[in-house]
DNA sequence: TCAGGGTTTGACGCAAACGTCAGGCCATGA
DNA sequence: TCATGGCCTGACGTTTGCGTCAAACCCTGA
């Protein structure tokens, strides 16, 4: 483990945080053709530091909440330029009033298909008399 | 409108769901060959009915709530067999179950996206004066 | 010196859910 | 009679988010 560079823990292997994150090598590279990502380079190994690390973070959470790699391009420039830009946020705050709309949607959705599901149980068991 | 059959609002052309639905005729096609339709036919055309129009009702819900055609379809066939398919109602029961867990992380997630965004929206209106 | 392990850049593959022609059939109305 | 409009079946195109080689480079340890 001589690495001295990469002991200061500033600094990461792809692997690194592809083992870290549960995620491919080869999604990160893919992050990084999509300009979400940014990392150095030493050669032509990519270097990764605590910035690109905390971009991955919201990366991936913003997978979690269902939005788009466009998407999260979008959020994530927010983390850089002088998050004066105005438009940029109110677009943003929207975006994110969309996918919360959305949500309501899908969970009144789900509640009546659970009730639908609870009535088919209830017919099946009724049908199977006492052997439900 | 001299067509007798289809003014009884038991039978639709294709093109009267899309309408209502506000979906393509090729995306009816798509589901009809991917199992989830069975319409009637006269001649080559299709020939809807209050049934076709019903289970498309719950396809189109089964989007919303993010499940994929072929969940949507094996949700579909528990209004056909008997209901007495015990089995299959527990899958289905489950599979619905872990869609609503994953909303429910999502919506924690997007609670803590909002409160940030709230936040940087503060930052940029007070870098910006009074003029926010 | 050479195998092994980690890295790189292409480039093609893939599954889902349709979009988008193209070409053809059929019925209707001026 | 012929143009128009709706429906049909292929069949290829598209987007998203990577997976999966392939071929090559570089460094390290036995």
């Amino acid at each position: 483990m001589n690495r001295p560079e990469l002991d200061s823990r500033d600094l990461y292997a792809i692997a690194d945080l592809a083992k870290e994150f549960g995620i491919s090598t080869r999604a990160i590279r893919f992050y990084e053709a999509k300009g979400l990502l940014t990392p150095g380079r030493v050669g032509g190994t990519r270097i990764f530091r605590r910035r690109d690390r905390a971009r991955l973070i919201l990366i991936l959470r913003g997978k979690r909440l269902g939005f788009s790699l466009r998407d999260i391009s979008d959020y994530l420039s927010l983390y850089d330029a002088d998050r004066t830009q105005h438009a940029q946020v109110a677009l943003l705050v929207e975006k994110v009033d969309q996918r919360l709309k959305l949500l309501q949607e899908q969970w009144t959705d789900l509640e009546t298909t659970i009730a639908e599901l609870r009535e088919i149980r209830k017919l099946a068991s009724e049908r199977m008399g006492a052997a439900g």
